[in-house]
DNA sequence: ACGAAAAGTTAGGTGCAGCTAAATTACTTC
DNA sequence: GAAGTAATTTAGCTGCACCTAACTTTTCGT
């Protein structure tokens, strides 16, 4: 028995969100799609998909068409997840770049422990469903963060960062 | 040449940070320190260290004391700046148990890019310093995440999240 | 339907970061 | 100062995740 354990690697965690993603653009991922989208080899997608199919999370068959088990869409869901929350924390509250959001989000993804992850999403939740303390915050948080576009204007007026 | 390039494994600047503490709270590093602070064994810690001297980023000498050079210095405070930084919004902002920050911050620190963490920093203290949005936004924060312990209480009387 | 091009696979190699086991060096302590 | 113990290093191995080069299979255009 080869490790049922599902434990998996950042790499492969890669993988299986890849194919999640493409089958959902695309109907189907082929490993063309995969290498492509992973900026890796398609000799390495195959070595990945073999390992994924050992630990029953893909369906693999040389030449084939690639999709995903249950487990592995559960387990990839959960990943897309995780990826969907950062990016929309970094990108809301944090006003970070797009681009730059969706590259970090995907480093963390593969480590943020559960109950982190409900913490950076129940904040998000909050500045954004709360139109007086978010408001403040974004406003607030723009002009601490960018001095050139900032006003002087006072949101917060108890708040010590409006000198 | 080898590399003079700056481009330091998570790994190694794991190395680099414990180094740097271990000096800090004792005076000086000797490999069986950094091997129980990384959980490694001390035959990596020398593997390690061999190649951060070839980097020219510690003073290596078999058999000696590691110290940090000017350089290795200087990137090893840039790593525990991002650490501390990390650590300090998952503590106060995001009200994480300590060790859980903190190992998360450990994982992170290696791949934030500076401008994201500079977000972070922004944020950390504008809760911080700001009493009223600040205030409010822990306390909802908490009875959100926490229903368990969650008061009725609204706080931000114009918040949709108080129900 | 056949031949070229594209896609996929195999085989074998690299670098990294850890490991164990065994050898070496340093530190005590009597 | 000799002996035992602890620390460190060396040598060699493993697994992972990628790579290239060469081969095989599939697909597509005419």
């Amino acid at each position: 028995m080869s490790k049922s354990k599902t434990e998996l690697s950042a790499s492969l965690e890669d993988y299986l969100e890849a194919i999640f993603l493409i089958a959902e653009e695309k109907g189907a991922a082929r490993p063309k799609d995969i290498a492509d989208r992973l900026d890796v080899r398609a000799a390495s997608v195959t070595g990945a998909l073999k390992t994924l199919a050992e630990k029953a999370l893909v369906n693999y068959a040389p030449y084939d068409i690639v999709t995903l088990t249950a487990t592995g869409k559960r387990i990839a869901k959960e990943i897309v997840r995780k990826h969907s929350a950062l990016l929309r924390f970094f990108s809301n509250v944090l006003d970070i770049p797009r681009k730059e959001a969706d590259e970090f989000a995907c480093k963390m993804e593969h480590s943020i422990p559960d109950h982190v992850l409900e913490r950076f999403i129940g904040f998000a939740e909050f500045v954004e469903k709360c139109p007086n303390s978010g408001a403040i915050w974004q406003n607030k948080a723009k002009g601490y963060f960018c001095k050139a576009q900032g006003s002087n204007q006072t949101l917060c007026d108890q708040c010590s960062l409006s000198e």
